[in-house]
DNA sequence: CTGGGGAAGGGGCCC
DNA sequence: GGGGCCCCTTCCCCA
């Protein structure tokens, strides 16, 4: 039987036990989970970061979210520090310990560059269509003039999805600066896997006859026929947790899932666990205060690259979602969900999830 | 009350 | 098949 993580559910948490589970950390780290990874070792669990000293850890001081809003702006936030902390450094081979070195894809002011386009605020409630153009899959990007216009100056027809066609296109980075009349485009960045992202852009595509989903690989398609297709002829297996009720369709995801439960990957710093490395990471950038992500056109910097992402709607007068009934628009879901059940005046609003 | 940020989880994709 | 990365989503908290 496995050693459950000694964690203490919050309040309100029984309806989604693996949604943002804040727990509070005993004092005494329960012995080790289940270690489902086939590596030979995993970094979190061998104690090697745990040699973390405070001066360790101000070695890539917070940033300041606020002074870097209210005051001129910093030349440019350092992405990470020159000299990674101690325990960093002692894992310097594994990308678990520390996080490869970022590419300037994701540099500050410029790896925005290739995300802002994706939310181009004039489709309202196609999330999924969104999704669709940054996969690459969309007909050409509302931004792909060179006009350079921000995002709140493009006005694209809101057409179906399913009349659009699956057009691959290459998303145009040089349009995203609110500010476009005194920010120059960047350069193409080089150290993009030309082949890769090429890849994706054009999209060769291996559609499911039974279903009509596409995927870019053949293997994708492959386990997808195998074992998601509803429509397909793959065979049924289920395996279920023995933690909780839920049930998978692959080993491999119900792997996945498992994890949720025993964390194996554990904060070194204040024994948090969590399901996966790269969480792991994200959580020691709560205690470095590394943020490599940073906002061009206001400089705050996120250690998130998601919440940079929302952050950015922020700078946009027309928000991703949209009330139906009102037309106002709102960065992120939730807010136009509040907004639907504090009751638009209109009425009726329709959750965009189920717009499709 | 609203809007935004922080943090975390899950699925898809590629290697 | 597994690991890692990316993205989206969700939830909580706070100004």
């Amino acid at each position: 039987m496995l050693d459950m993580p000694v964690t203490i559910m919050a309040k309100n948490y029984s309806h989604c036990p693996l949604k943002k589970r804040p727990v509070q950390i005993l004092d005494e780290i329960p012995d080790e989970p289940e270690n489902l990874s086939t590596k030979p070792e995993d970094l979190s669990r061998t104690g090697r970061l745990a040699s973390v000293s405070p001066s360790s850890l101000s070695a890539t001081p917070p940033v300041s979210p606020s002074s870097s809003i209210k005051t001129t702006p910093p030349p440019s936030p350092p992405m990470r520090s020159p000299s990674p902390p101690a325990y960093y450094q002692k894992t310097a081979e594994s990308r678990l310990a520390y996080p490869a070195p970022i590419s300037p894809e994701y540099a500050p002011q410029t790896w925005h560059r290739s995300v802002a386009p994706l939310y181009p605020p004039t489709y309202p409630f196609m999330h999924y269509q969104y999704h669709h153009e940054y996969m690459g899959m969309s007909p050409a990007s509302p931004y792909s003039d060179s006009s350079l216009s921000p995002p709140h100056h493009i006005q694209q027809p809101l057409q179906p999805l399913a009349l659009r066609p699956t057009v691959y296109s290459s998303i145009d980075q040089s349009s995203l600066s609110p500010n476009s009349s005194t920010t120059s485009p960047p350069p193409p960045n080089p150290t993009i896997p030309e082949d890769l992202s090429e890849k994706r852009r054009q999209g060769v595509r291996h559609q499911c006859p039974a279903c009509g989903k596409s995927y870019s690989t053949f293997s994708g398609l492959s386990k997808h026929r195998q074992f998601h297709c509803a429509a397909g002829d793959g065979p049924k297996k289920s395996f279920s947790c023995k933690f909780c009720e839920k049930v998978y369709v692959s080993l491999g995801a119900l792997k996945m899932h498992i994890r949720t439960h025993t964390l194996p990957c554990k904060c070194t710093i204040c024994g948090k666990a969590f399901s996966r490395p790269w969480l792991l990471q994200g959580h020691i950038r709560t205690h470095t205060g590394e943020k490599p992500f940073s906002c061009t056109y206001c400089n705050r910097a996120f250690a998130d690259r998601s919440n940079l992402r929302a952050h950015l709607q922020t700078h946009s007068d027309v928000k991703k979602y949209s009330c139906p009934t009102c037309s106002k628009t709102f960065s992120r879901m939730s807010l136009l969900t509040k907004h639907a059940e504090g009751g638009c005046n209109g009425g009726n609003v329709m959750h965009p999830e189920k717009i499709y």
